[in-house]
RNA sequence: CGGAGUGUAGCGCAGUCUGGUAGCGCACCUGGUUUGGGACCAGGGGGUCGAAGGUUCGAGUCCUUUCACUCCGACCA
């Protein structure tokens, strides 16, 4: 895409009221804009962001042999009173009527939704096991959102729920979720850790939560230095020194929880009713797991991982373009030939361009790099005056480290660092 | 929900104490000069000063009420 079609307003001055640097970013690069209390507006370069996650998130759980639906936001109030939850929610469950006076609510998480889609159309063990999901927005009337999208009121995540005919194989399930959320959170480049968990109001009997190590992290965990142990504070005393699984060191750090998966077991489906016939021909309850990812969090969180004095550091797979061509000059007519030849031969290949093409007299050199730096894309070619020697200089967004190339050596080597 | 603070142009702020026809920087528009690290000069557009009520000849400024937003805490699948 070319940059002077988009909406994309950086600023440099910080915004008022944000104090966690994935905020402060994310608002200045023009990726968010704040609409209200936990409520953003996604721009251009944030959608494309987004979608790329959650682009991650949906391939490797496909590959798990999940399914995905889409449910609808707004839920009728009599789902939720069928498990109890109705009152046990509170004032999070934000509920409204309808012009027949009928009471619904915004999903906040979907277990009763998707309870009910799977009681309704399975009947038999032979249909088990099912893995079902949908990456949607919930709603979540928080007491006090705050740090952007890290505690929105209004936020991406994928729900998925599984149903077995036995605890093993439920088991079985939860496992294998651990191992794709690896593949997801390692895909996207971040340094995260598992650690056991609370299994809160979701209930059931045990659960993991997925954590990014930040120091921005609003959880509290304890990671053993010799194995890979790690526990939520809620679980295990935070002054407890050695891990129980190898006797090694325990130390405190913080997480970002962006990803947590729970052994539901019959919780929902024996209030709900939701039952398959097994081979004897009697009626049992699904055992159940729930798997959750928060989508919209995990922009914050990449930034909260990567980022400098200058601006954002996207990794390879979150980022919204690949590559942004520079035009120093726009005006000129072989700096602009140049760079638009090479911004289709990048496009052919598969490679998601920005062109700064910007040539208005107010956006001289400095402001495009300086744009490229807090935007955060991994890297930048800059078509300058070299153009008539036929060479370009490639910047590396972490950093900034600058080469030059010659022109016709460009598209393998940006081929062959994208890989 | 407790504590603290802030609402004035798209963004960041001054002006409020001490009432007298609303200002600065960035951004935006026009013209010119610049052109490899957030340019310069000149001109210009944009505001029911969060809202309602009150005091006053006169309110951004004083009084009352209210709404919104932010920070700390409690809470959080």
């Amino acid at each position: 895409m070319k940059f002077s079609n988009m909406i994309i307003p950086t600023t440099k001055e910080t915004p008022n009221d944000a104090v966690l640097v994935s905020h402060i970013l994310l608002l200045r690069a023009g990726f968010i804009q704040s609409i209200g209390s936990g409520l953003y507006n996604f721009l251009p370069l944030g959608k494309i962001t987004l979608d790329k996650v959650r682009a991650v998130v949906k391939e490797e759980l496909d590959k798990a042999g999940c399914q995905e639906v889409h449910l609808p936001i707004v839920t009728p109030i009599t789902l939720w009173e069928e498990t109890g939850r109705a009152d046990k929610f509170g004032k999070e469950l934000l509920r409204f009527k309808d012009r027949h006076e009928n009471s619904f609510v915004l999903s906040p998480t979907n277990e009763e939704a998707m309870v009910n889609l799977v009681r309704q159309t399975v009947k038999s063990y032979k249909q088990l096991p099912v893995n079902v999901y949908q990456i949607n927005w919930k709603f979540r009337d928080e007491v006090r959102p705050r740090f952007g999208l890290m505690r929105g009121r209004e936020f991406l995540m994928k729900d998925a729920y599984s149903f077995h005919a036995s605890t093993e194989d439920m088991i079985r399930e939860f496992d294998l979720m651990e191992e794709t959320y690896k593949k997801i959170f390692s895909r996207l480049g971040l340094e995260f850790r598992v650690v056991e968990a609370d299994s809160g109001a979701i209930g059931g009997s045990g659960s993991k939560e997925f954590m990014i190590l930040a120091d921005s992290g609003e959880d509290t965990i304890m990671v053993c230095d010799s194995c890979d142990f790690g526990a939520n504070v809620e679980v295990i005393s935070e002054e407890a020194t050695e891990c129980p699984k190898c006797g090694g060191n325990l130390s405190k750090t913080k997480g970002i929880e962006v990803g947590h998966i729970f052994q539901l077991g019959t919780v929902y489906s024996e209030p709900m009713k939701a039952e398959f016939l097994n081979e004897n021909q009697k009626l049992e309850p699904f055992v159940m797991g729930t798997y959750g990812i928060g989508v919209s969090r995990l922009l914050a969180a990449i930034i909260e991982q990567n980022h400098d004095e200058n601006g954002c550091i996207w990794t390879k797979e979150s980022t919204p373009f690949h590559v942004d061509i520079i035009i120093a000059k726009a005006k000129d007519e072989r700096q602009m030939e140049a760079a638009t030849t090479l911004y289709n031969e990048l496009k052919s290949k598969g490679i998601d361009v920005l062109m700064d093409d910007r040539a208005d007299k107010k956006t001289g050199f400095g402001v495009k790099i300086k744009d490229f730096e807090l935007i955060g894309m991994p890297y930048a070619l800059v078509i300058g005056n070299d153009i008539e020697e036929g060479k370009v200089e490639l910047i590396s967004r972490k950093g900034l480290i600058k080469e030059e190339l010659k022109l016709e050596f460009v598209v393998e080597t940006l081929m062959e660092r994208l890989a």
